[in-house]
This record gives structure tokens, sequence and C-alpha cells, in this order.
DNA sequence: TATCCGCTGTGAATTTGATAACAACGTTAT
DNA sequence: ATAACGTTGTTATCAAATTCACAGCGGATA
């Protein structure tokens, strides 16, 4: 992906400024109007020159003096982040992961809509769950296309997430949240993050016990 | 944390030491006995080099004509990520993301352990979820310190998580798996790593509308 | 036997990412 | 006035991570 300037924006800058984004909403619910650049470093685990070379990058300017307009700023890191129209994502299995992030999405984004979620079992297809429609998932290919989803997150159980993977991509979707513990066989153009819950606490289990002082953030 | 050199250790290298780890338990699962670099980069989205490199600093050595013997390379990242014994994990936060945990946990690790759970709610305290007993999360810090947990996972709602987090840090708790789309306030040698799933669809959103081909595993 | 092959292990080179450091500049204090 | 302050934007520096590239070697081939 390109930025104005022509060269790629790496993932690290993308999950940064998602996480300003999420402080600087915050600190409007407190009344704030400006921040300072060690303020919000502080708020994000990260380093005062290093939210300072990630405004660079979107090319917002603050003022030595007042530090960054937190209207603003949030207004230019959508303008970078977020589409034009709303997004659309679906989900794929309704278990209780899908559950949790279903009621996890309920208002908490303007930009992203899950408008349709899939599961196997009958008992669960027709039913709405937190106001979404849940279809079976031989009908993947169908809705996704007809509604424009472009996003799709994959809470299924590991044998089916192939299965799912590959419909979605049939029905034209173009990234994947996949928390199925294994790696799913996709076109290159596809992007996918995977997330495995269990590789999490083992990656935590090994670091605990070795007391290193660092936070990661994703 | 240090390696045998005497040099800490990256996250990046043990994150894929514990991919690698997976991969290598499938393959033993069909009956393969060995496998070559650039099989394994293909299975885990690294380059064989980076795969050479990591095996590198565990200390495992395969041979150029048969690659790496997938018993002896197990162990070898065994006894280089886990601990002596059995490590003790608790959840806290029995909801739908707590649940679909317990669950994906049954029996899928055998160097890791969740001997208990908490929960605000009467309702769910006393019962026992997937073999799990569930405890009011008043007695975090009089079970967690008896029974030696070190690591948490926390899936309350962002309301509750620092009080949550608080209570675990005096239970002497060392590293946490943060769920809450919060940034807990810690002292520094606890290990912490957030993974907010809001954060991670906006992240795909994005990638998703750029066509970037990348993967990218956590 | 001699040659070729494909892989590993690893030093060197390269690329990527983070930090340091400082000029520039309103604001405040004196 | 003017000096001192604190922060930004940005360049230069440093560090970390990744890839390159090749010597070395055991086995296969003829």
């Amino acid at each position: 992906m390109k930025n104005k300037n022509g060269n790629t924006v790496p993932e690290k800058n993308i999950e940064r400024l998602l996480l300003y984004r999420r402080i600087l909403a915050n600190l409007r619910r407190e009344k704030k109007t400006a921040v300072f650049s060690h303020q919000l470093a502080l708020m994000s685990d990260a380093s005062p020159a290093q939210v300072r070379r990630d405004f660079m990058l979107i090319g917002y300017f603050g003022s030595p003096v007042r530090g960054y307009d937190i209207d603003q700023l949030i207004q230019s890191i959508n303008e970078f982040v977020d589409a034009q129209e709303v997004q659309k994502v679906t989900l794929v299995g309704v278990g209780h992961l899908g559950r949790a992030i279903l009621n996890y999405f309920q208002g908490r984004s303007d930009k992203l809509a899950i408008t349709a979620a899939f599961d196997r079992n009958p008992e669960k297809v027709g039913r709405v769950l937190h106001g979404i429609h849940c279809y079976p998932t031989e009908r993947i290919q169908e809705i996704v296309k007809a509604e424009g989803i472009d996003v799709a997150i994959i809470t299924v159980p590991e044998s089916e997430a192939q299965d799912v993977a590959d419909r979605l991509v049939q029905a034209g979707i173009r990234g994947i949240l996949n928390y199925a513990p294994i790696k799913l066989n996709l076109p290159p153009e596809i992007f996918v993050d995977n997330r495995d819950m269990l590789l999490a606490v083992e990656k935590i289990a090994f670091f605990a016990r070795r007391r290193i002082r660092k936070e990661s953030v994703s």
C-alpha cells in the first residue's frame, strides 16, 4: 500500500495509528482538546519520537506550543485509515467466540459494520444475534457478493476453516481475520491476520518466566 | 530473557518457534519424520534462512541431507520455550470470550493448564465450566497465590479490567493476556500482550482495501 | 573414483525500524 | 526587549531484523 509519497505503509504504523485514534477518542470524551507527543507516547507504549513520526506519515502537523489538536488529529487519522463509505464485515462461526465479537462490535465503530453472520448449525441459522442475521454457510458466496462485504472474521473450528476461507475468497473477500489455529491456504492478494489464542498464551508464559519488561500491542 | 549466549531473546523469535512447533506436531501426526527449512518456511510464512536462524538460536542442528528430525526438533523447542513443570494459567471473565478460550484450551497443551477461573457474576461462581472451577473475583489474590498461578487471561469488560489486573498483580502474576480494549496500568516487570479485536479488524479493513500481500501471525 | 546435487550453518550485507538530537518557533517571564 | 522554555518536524544515527550468498558436507550418480 502506498501513501502520498508512493511508499508502502508498514503494518506497525497502521497499528499504532489505530491505537492513537482510540486513545484520542477517550481524551476527547474527557473534554481534552489538545495533546503532546510525550503524553500520547505514555498512553500507547511508544516513544515520543515515534509518535511524531507516525503523524509525519499521515501529514498532520501539530503546534510546538499547543501540541496536537485532538479533533483535527482524529480527523486526519480517519482520512488516512478509513474507507470513504462504511466497510462491511462478515463473521463466520457463531459460537462463543463469534458471539463475543458480535457483542463487542456493537456500536464501537462507525466505519466498520458487521452486516451478516454465517454458521453451519441449523439451530443458529435464521436467528438474529445482536441485530445480525445468521445465514447458513452454504450461502456465503451469494450473500457476501450481494452485500459487497470485503472483510471476514473466521471463528469456526479448525476443521471447517479452510472450507469457509475458500468460500469467502470465491465471494471476493479481500481480508481475513482468522481465529482458527490453522494456516489458511489462500491467494497472495488476500490479507490475512492469524490470531491464535494458544500461541498467545504460550508466548506470555515464556516471557512471564523470564521477567521481560516489555508491552506489546496488537 | 537470556539464551545460552547471554543475549535477550526477541519476541518474534519465540512467536515463530511456537508456530514451528505446532506445524511440526501436525507433521508428526502425518507420520513424517524429517523436514527441510524451505518446507517449514512455506508452512509458516517465513523465509528458509529465517527458519534456519531460528534453530540456530535454540542450538538445534539439522543434517544437510535429511533436514531436521521432527521429533528431536520438537524436543529442542520444548526445552527452550517450556517451563520445567506445568505452568498454571487463570482466566478472569467467564463470558462468551472466556468460555471460548476455556473450550479451545481443552487438551491442547500439556505444559500449560488453566486451573481456575473467576467471574463477578454470582450465577457463574461455584459452577464448573469445561472442568474448571469458577470463583468470585474477590478471591483472586487468595487462590492465585495458593495455586502458584503466574499467567492470567483477562476477558472481562473494559470497565472491570484495571481492577482485575490490580488484583492479579497483587497475587503475584507475571504475565497477562489482555483482551479488554484498554491499556492496563501495571508495574513494568509484568509482561502484557494486548489483543484488541476491534483494532485487529480495523487493520485488516485498511490493508484489504489496499491489496497488500502479506500474512502476519500472532 | 570423481562429479554433481541440495541442503545446512553462518558471516556479511542489506533493509527496516527506532532513537537521538537539534534547529525553528511561538509563548512566557523578566 | 530579550532571554529562557518546551515542543514540533526532521535529519542523522543507531539498532534490530532479515536476507544474501557461499563454504562445507554427505549421499547419489555414473
